[in-house]
DNA sequence: GACTATGATTGTCA
DNA sequence: TGACAATCATAGTC
């Protein structure tokens, strides 16, 4: 029997959707068989369900329960269900399952590694912990502003928990209430367990919208919390008098090689209390700064050289048998006795130990 | 605000 | 991988 006998055949025990069309119904029991009441029976039934939106509840409940024992009822559930087996061919096949948002990934691995999403790490930044120390060389300012840092960072987690666990609250009352809504519906209308999945699913959908925004304004957040705090360049901090004076005094007091060992470099950091990474830094600028102005440079020296020499007479007041008396660091020992008597730095002008001269950190001869 | 000093970063090279 | 050179970005000074 194809669809169009369906449609018009009484015999099959169902009414069809030209039995609701006053124009091709001839009744469910044949052609003159009280046709015209039964088209003006389901006539009202359509017109209660039109107008049960506009009645109170109370109304609408009792109207819903005369209805759901109207005699037509199961007549008129069929006639439903048929156009919805129609309409709803159209809709199957697009509940395919979808690949995860790579974006919500993303978003999802950012705010897990920054510590605000998953489980909290030490305060919320073990991250950041390691970033502020490697950055800033373990200065006692940075701890300030490293627990300042981790202050907003938990503040930042706390709204993001505090407005998820809102949208899933809210995801999830909503969703209940769409549910029941729809059980209730399934009663006078055919509604499919899977329709209420994919109704689930689309209000889940929406959330899940509005939970990405959250996701990502909070990434932006954090983003903006690490550039002022965890930028190395913006929080820039000179290093003390102290510092800069013992690297300077190490540097021209090994003018003819000035590149310290990985031992000096950190016995260097220790003392001036900076990492290791800084004072390489420190050494790779003082080069190139020295080589480009070298003028200005072996005046520099020269103050350092006075400053050797008068230190290193003084020592050899206290303690002749002192070689040096000018550098803390065990110097090389030709380089300790230039150094102890302000011959290197004096050897600046002649041109024997610095690049503007014949050594130019070729290394050839630099110890 | 302009200028300089300086610590840090980045790309290249041996 | 370390050094160099260029560059960036901030601090400090005037």
């Amino acid at each position: 029997m194809d669809d169009q006998q369906r449609l018009t055949h009484p015999s099959q025990g169902q009414v069809n959707m030209s039995s609701v069309m006053p124009q091709a119904y001839d009744g469910p029991y044949g052609p003159g068989d009280h046709g015209d009441q039964r088209k003006q029976e389901i006539g009202d039934v359509l017109q209660q369900i039109m107008t049960i939106t506009d009645q109170s509840l109370d109304e609408a409940q009792a109207r819903k329960h005369t209805l759901n024992c109207h005699r037509m009822k199961p007549a008129l559930f069929n006639v439903l269900c048929e156009i919805k087996e129609k309409t709803v061919l159209s809709i199957r096949n697009t509940q395919e399952e979808e690949p995860p948002d790579p974006q919500l990934m993303r978003l999802d691995n950012m705010l897990i590694a920054e510590g605000v999403a998953g489980p909290e790490k030490g305060g919320g930044s073990t991250a950041a912990a390691s970033a502020t120390a490697a950055a800033s060389g373990g200065q006692p300012d940075s701890a300030i502003e490293h627990s300042d840092y981790r202050a907003k960072l938990a503040q930042i987690r706390q709204i993001y928990h505090t407005e998820l666990e809102k949208y899933e609250q809210a995801c999830n009352e909503f969703t209940t209430h769409v549910v029941n809504l729809l059980r209730e519906q399934s009663r006078t209308r055919p509604i499919q367990p899977k329709e209420i999945e994919r109704m689930v699913g689309i209000i889940r959908k929406k959330f899940s919208a509005i939970e990405m925004q959250l996701k990502q304004s909070t990434c932006e957040a954090v983003m903006i919390l690490r550039s002022r705090f965890l930028d190395a360049r913006r929080k820039r901090r000179n290093f003390t008098k102290n510092a800069t004076e013992i690297l300077t005094e190490y540097f021209y007091s090994h003018l003819s090689n000035p590149y310290p060992s990985e031992e000096v470099k950190e016995e260097l950091a220790r003392k001036c209390g900076i990492s290791v990474s800084q004072v390489s830094n420190w050494f790779g600028n003082k080069r190139i700064r020295y080589k480009k102005n070298i003028g200005k440079a072996q005046e520099e020296a020269n103050l350092y050289a006075a400053k050797a020499a008068s230190a290193a007479s003084s020592q050899m007041v206290t303690d002749p048998s002192s070689p040096t008396g000018s550098s803390n660091y065990s110097l090389p020992s030709s380089q300790s006795q230039m150094a102890g008597q302000g011959g290197m730095y004096m050897n600046l002008n002649g041109g024997e130990n610095y690049p503007g001269g014949e050594n130019s950190w070729g290394l050839e001869d630099s110890e």
